[in-house]
DNA sequence: AATATTCCCGTACATTGTACGGTATGAAGT
DNA sequence: ACTTCATACCGTACAATGTACGGGAATATT
């Protein structure tokens, strides 16, 4: 498989999937079989359970009782479907926002996205550098702005602070789906890698080369009896990033 | 290809190869015609200018001129070659720590690793929850570290910031560098993709439903001709992480 | 009844990592 | 000098991938 990519595929075939309108066209020919939600509802179940390497067309159908190739009845190709699954699980997600400061949105807004990627930790190994633009992520977008709304800021430093936010939990969730997907793929679990790397490491570590490194991994190696704790990284970070937000808001005079 | 991870492989192989005295052994039989630095440059090399799809182990025997199967005499496997790659990397980039505050060093240090990431695009698709412990790794960790050294931060917060830059920069990087991938793999360039979808979405962000996001969207689509700037965001969003410490090191009484 | 349109899907192709086993090479042991 | 045997090299084969192509079957419209 090779990278998956969302925009790689068709941009207005994507859109028009996303959009498009459910109204049955009355047509001639046989009655459809599936649905594009169908479809797209087995492709998520296979990626959550699975994994998104084994996604693929022919498994999908085979979960559908029909061939691979009819699957291209409903969906131009795999690039299409997997933008219409990113947006889909982004629009189920739909949550409330809370009550609160907007430093309270902002942080539940983050620990609402870093559930979602432990629901369906496919999602991160997507590339969203052209998102599908589809009623989820719009919603979720629209969302988020709010957040952020009336602190005095400008309509660039808002969208700005909603992307430092994303860009952050997505690249700490990343380290933390990764720890699940490699021991399901490689079977070693962290335990057994640790065991493996540990006795390595503390040869190559020596302290005249390394002082600061040996004594510093040393010290977490111990303390996470792991090569890191994703999750106590995410809580760390997540309040050095809402500080430094707020040191900006405070100085607009927000 | 399936999902490229680091840690994949056998550790202690991959570790053997990370480390492996380069002395050539005595041995009976031919001569052998390559070295293992010599396939990992020739891999570096063709994920360089064709991207991490493009890496085969055909591809780098072709390179080379031997049988695909050769390779397979000096690298257990392909998930091995790509951890000895990622060290490399960072072993050549060894940059010198500059003079400054130890923000200046910090704020440094994460251009560096943005520059690094533009030279080999590719270092951002894989995952490295359990990172190839080699030369070029640890002398990186050992760099990191000394930069935060003696701000009265205790041990696990020196590891939590040094996850925190890295963890954003990584993020911020791979928007930046998906741009350039999705565009050479697509054959769709950015303002092609912005033509053929800004008109579906003035048509689909009504302002009734998305007040604010309509708003917003149309201001940065506007002011950077494209869904996003990765570059801009990365210098905001890195002021903000910086800022986020610098707090904590005052609080710290550094 | 004829026609137009749509759904379904079998086959085929190029590409991937790598297991397996055979052959050639050349240093060490006799 | 001759045998032994570890090592380098690599052709072939297999299972898996996305999807182009074209044929067959079903059904609404004419």
């Amino acid at each position: 498989m090779a990278t998956v990519r969302s925009g790689g595929g068709d941009p207005s075939r994507s859109l028009a999937l996303l959009w498009g309108s459910d109204q049955p066209t009355r047509a001639r020919g046989p009655k459809p079989g599936l649905t594009v939600r169908g479809i797209v509802r087995a492709a998520i179940d296979l990626a959550d359970s699975e994994g998104l390497d084994a996604l693929s067309m022919r498994r999908v159908a085979e979960r559908l009782g029909v061939g691979t190739m009819s699957l291209y009845t409903y969906v131009p190709g795999k690039s299409e479907l997997v933008d219409v699954m990113l947006d889909a699980i982004h629009l189920e997600a739909a949550a409330e926002v809370p009550d609160g400061t907007w430093r309270q949105q902002l942080e539940a807004m983050a620990r609402d996205q870093w559930a979602l990627a432990r629901e369906h930790p496919w999602m991160l190994h997507i590339a969203t550098t052209r998102p599908p633009l589809g009623p989820g992520i719009i919603a979720k977008y629209e969302r988020e702005l709010r957040t952020v709304e009336g602190l005095g800021l400008d309509d660039i430093e808002m969208d700005s602070i909603i992307t430092l936010i994303n860009d952050y939990v997505a690249g700490a969730a990343r380290s933390a789906i990764n720890a699940v997907d490699v021991e399901r793929s490689s079977g070693v679990d962290e335990a057994a890698w640790w065991a493996a790397t540990g006795p390595w490491l503390a040869k190559v570590l020596d302290p005249e080369h390394y002082p600061v490194a040996s004594r510093v991994g040393t010290t977490t190696g111990q303390h996470y009896q792991a090569v890191a704790d994703p999750d106590h990284a995410f809580e760390f970070g997540l309040q050095r990033v809402l500080d430094g937000i707020e040191l900006l808001v405070q100085r607009r005079g927000g």
